[in-house]
RNA sequence: GGGCCGUUAGCUCAACCAGGCAGAGCACCUGACUCUUAAUCAGUAGGUUGAAGGUUCGAUUCCUUCACGGCCCA
């Protein structure tokens, strides 16, 4: 049995009372007309003058109770919303008022009936008929304060999305976030595809994967960190258009940035390049932000960022020189760079790149003071292994990553489609790792294999929407805005 | 991995600093009440104080270890 309590033991026994009295506790036979929502819209289309005899079928869960004897007012709550009904004695009768009597906060009831307006001008559902529908066990968090503890809210999301308002309109506004993707890609002749997430090569981002095995095939498989080599596969295949949204599982901390397993958006489009893509970026933010909060100017932990229009776009060096404040003739050397990072306490892992250090010195000094939508360019080539390089300049590579509000949301490039080029950054990586760096690429021959049947020039994109959903929806933390996020199990 | 903070009734929180019968509100239970909306009134009940150990006559309180979580840093 439960260790707890009381409170359970006593609901307990007032079902077994209900049951006793052939009360079905859990019946699936009962036919709702109407949702919250059709029934205030019935009021606003009779101009509130709608009567008692109107008839309603409603259900919902009880969230409040106020009992008076014989009559009684209580707010259920369905998907659209909240609302008021009196169930009076005289109306439902005596035997359904005894069972109702016995009902509890939490519990689901039908109602059947027509709507008033109350002394103090709330319209108000008058019941003929009150039925349970599903008995609730276990209490609801206390009303006024609801549910606070994090940990409760993140193990019982459930409870959190009964209690907390602000919380179902996260999850929703998440919902409306892809579905905007969705229709701004569609709408612009791009194909919806999926790709594996279990990969026997993890592919198309440095990071750790988790590894399963498949038994039938006796091998080890990976879950994807990226989809990024599967989409270019596609775009091989003659699709100039794709996007995918889906998940990626990177096997490392967990912060209030990263989750193991996050949504990524990707999108790929041939005949285009890197400037496309930041082009196609601005629009898509622009769109997004107003589907979802009605403008594209939002408030972020106390900042405004302004999504319209067009933004900011700098190269990595002169990001680091202006706003990093590093003496532009340190960049070329990475003795004196890493001088002076320790002048600055910043750790960096031993690495022969420049490219390394650079980005390290970046992601400490520039990537917090990019508040509002920055694009920074000019990505070293060692540290860019899927990135096509400059034409007029071979140490850099047609990349671009985007900054707001200090998080690094989205990724993209034009993209290598010479094979030999890439099959060399791959050698490359594949020294890397040898060399100790775990999250080095591995090499991938099939991929390898695929380019040299001709893929046409294009560029492509991530985006990560777990990010995307935190601005929008003003939220500190990814476990915001992930309904289960990952938690520990209790000892 | 490191630092700081937290874990007490179903929920939100007191009591801890300075050791001495563990408390409140809501929820629950009993009773009254046919326009309430954080309803009201009266009464009752509810605790392995995250776990283990130590100090002490006595530990929610002090100490140690562990578990889980939050924030910050790496």
């Amino acid at each position: 049995m439960d260790k707890t309590s009381d409170t359970i033991e006593k609901r307990r026994k007032k079902l077994s009372e209900l049951k006793d009295n052939d009360i079905n506790l859990f019946p699936n036979d009962f036919i709702v007309s109407h949702t919250v929502k059709d029934l205030r819209d019935a009021i606003e289309e009779s101009q509130h003058s709608i009567k008692e005899d109107a008839v309603f079928i409603v259900a919902g869960r009880m969230m409040a109770i106020n009992r008076f004897g014989k009559a009684s007012f209580i707010r259920f709550r369905d998907r659209t919303g909240q609302f008021q009904a009196y169930i009076r004695k005289d109306k439902i009768g005596d035997q359904a008022y005894d069972i109702f009597k016995k009902l509890d906060i939490g519990d689901f009831v039908g109602l059947r009936g027509g709507v008033f307006k109350t002394r103090t001008g709330e319209w108000t559902l008058m019941a003929d008929e009150l039925k349970l529908i599903t008995k609730a066990i276990r209490p609801l968090p206390e009303k006024f304060h609801g549910l606070k503890d994090p940990e409760k809210r993140y193990r019982r999301r459930y409870l959190d999305l009964i209690m907390n308002s602000n919380v179902r309109e996260i999850f929703i506004k998440r919902s409306r976030i892809i579905q905007a993707v969705r229709t701004f890609f569609l709408d612009r002749d791009f194909l919806e595809v999926e790709t594996p997430m279990m990969q026997p090569i993890p592919g198309g981002a440095e990071a750790t994967p988790f590894i399963t095995h498949h038994n039938a095939l006796g091998m080890d498989l990976f879950l994807r960190i990226a989809p990024e080599l599967y989409l270019k596969r596609l775009v091989v295949g003659g699709f100039e258009r794709i996007f995918e949204i889906n998940r990626n599982f990177r096997n490392e901390g967990i912060s209030t940035k990263h989750n193991p397993e996050f949504t990524m958006l990707e999108f790929y489009q041939a005949y285009a390049t890197h400037n496309d893509l930041m082009n196609l970026t601005e629009e898509m933010f622009g769109y997004m932000a107003r589907e979802v909060t009605g403008s594209t100017e939002i408030t972020y932990q106390n900042n405004t960022i302004d999504l319209g229009g067009k933004w900011n776009r700098m190269t990595l060096t002169y990001a680091l020189e202006t706003i990093g404040g590093i003496d532009p003739g340190l960049l070329k050397d990475k003795e004196k760079l890493l001088e002076f990072a320790s002048s600055k306490s910043i750790k960096i892992t031993k690495t022969k790149y420049l490219g390394k250090v650079i980005s390290k010195l970046f992601d400490v000094l520039v990537e917090p003071k990019l508040i509002q939508p920055t694009f920074i360019t000019g990505y070293p080539v060692e540290i860019s292994p899927l990135s096509r390089k400059n034409e007029k300049n071979s140490e850099l590579t047609d990349r671009f990553e985007l900054f707001i509000a200090g998080h690094e949301i989205a990724n993209g490039f034009s993209e290598i489609n010479d094979p030999e080029d890439q099959k060399n950054r791959f050698l490359q990586q594949v020294e890397d790792r040898e060399a100790g760096d775990e999250e080095a690429h591995f090499m991938d021959e099939d991929y390898i294999e695929a380019l040299e049947y001709g893929m046409p020039p294009a560029a492509g994109e991530g985006i990560g929407i777990d990010r995307v959903a935190m601005l929008l929806t003003d939220s500190a933390s990814i476990r915001e805005v992930v309904l289960f996020p990952h938690m520990k199990s209790k000892g």
